[in-house]
DNA sequence: AGAGTTATTGAAAACAGTTTTCATTATACA
DNA sequence: TGTATAATGAAAACTGTTTTCAATAACTCT
């Protein structure tokens, strides 16, 4: 078994960037909610809810809709540059999409997310395909805890 | 790397009495609406929503109430009976609680649910605390695919 | 730069899932 | 069998999310 690699934080304000000019050549405008939630999402290191990208973003945009926030979220994720990450606690939150096959560390107290690879599980789940007559399109694998910082 | 190994049903008639028991001997009292509630979640072999049991559940209890559902459910989950899943559209179902680390492989179709151990994760746990610097509490793996009887 | 087109916005309403309130009913136990 | 009270279901309340719609702002084309 490898071992976990953490990925590194790529430039936080290059992926604004991208973002946006993701946004606009796929016909979309740009327009000031959605350089508010870009310029928050892509820089944070923690994933956020909706209302937390809402509260956040009013700092940026003073007349931001929380429905913005949705829709954007929803074209960020149809782009495939978001991805919602589920909590135990049943509620969802956004963070940027992971690149290739990778998975998620997250700080239960924080909300911290820490990206790795090296699971080996296709090995693992080519048998257990075997075992069960399953067919298997795709794995959650999350770890759950409390980061440096919170403990 | 271990194999997979597919968890059996017990006997679901048996669990069905089980969790009635454990019921009554925790002080609850043993009423049509949970009944109603018990019998269908124990003898399942799909993970199933409050609305699925309160809708198959009628057919047993004709005045039940989808507030018993979502009662029973909180007092089985209290006493370790049953669990949340948690599914990718973000829906909650339930299913009787995994004994010990056992992971769930969801056919995404008909929500046929099996369970299985054997994934090793724990060393791999090991070494992502320390890379990482957390301090992990639990995971999360999940299978979804597409059950022998759904492809 | 200005005018025209239309995508986007935010307020409000609607909606889905879940929880709370409360008067009534059913269970357990003496 | 009667009594105390846990449990019930209807309705209201609440949370997270989506839809509706008239007003606005972003892009395009002179
Ligand atoms: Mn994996
Ligand atoms: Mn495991
Ligand atoms: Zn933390
Ligand atoms: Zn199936």
């Amino acid at each position: 078994m490898p071992q976990p690699q953490i990925i590194t934080e790529s430039n936080a304000r290059q992926k604004t960037l991208q973002w946006l000019e993701s946004l606009q050549s796929n016909g979309y405008r740009l327009t000031s909610s959605r350089r508010a939630v870009v310029e928050v999402l892509a820089t944070a290191d923690q994933s956020l809810t909706a209302a937390d990208l809402y509260r956040i973003g009013l700092e940026r945009h003073k007349r931001l809709g929380l429905v913005s926030v949705y829709r954007t979220l929803e074209k960020l994720e149809e782009l495939g540059l978001v991805q919602r990450v589920h909590r135990p606690d049943g509620c969802h939150a956004y963070i940027s999409a992971l690149e290739g096959h990778q998975h998620l560390l997250l700080c239960e107290s924080c909300g911290r997310v820490e990206i790795f690879r090296g699971d080996n599980l296709k090995e693992f789940s080519r048998r257990l395909e075997g075992a069960s007559g399953f067919e298997i399109h795709e794995h959650w694998l999350q770890f759950f805890g409390l980061c440096s910082q919170c403990h």
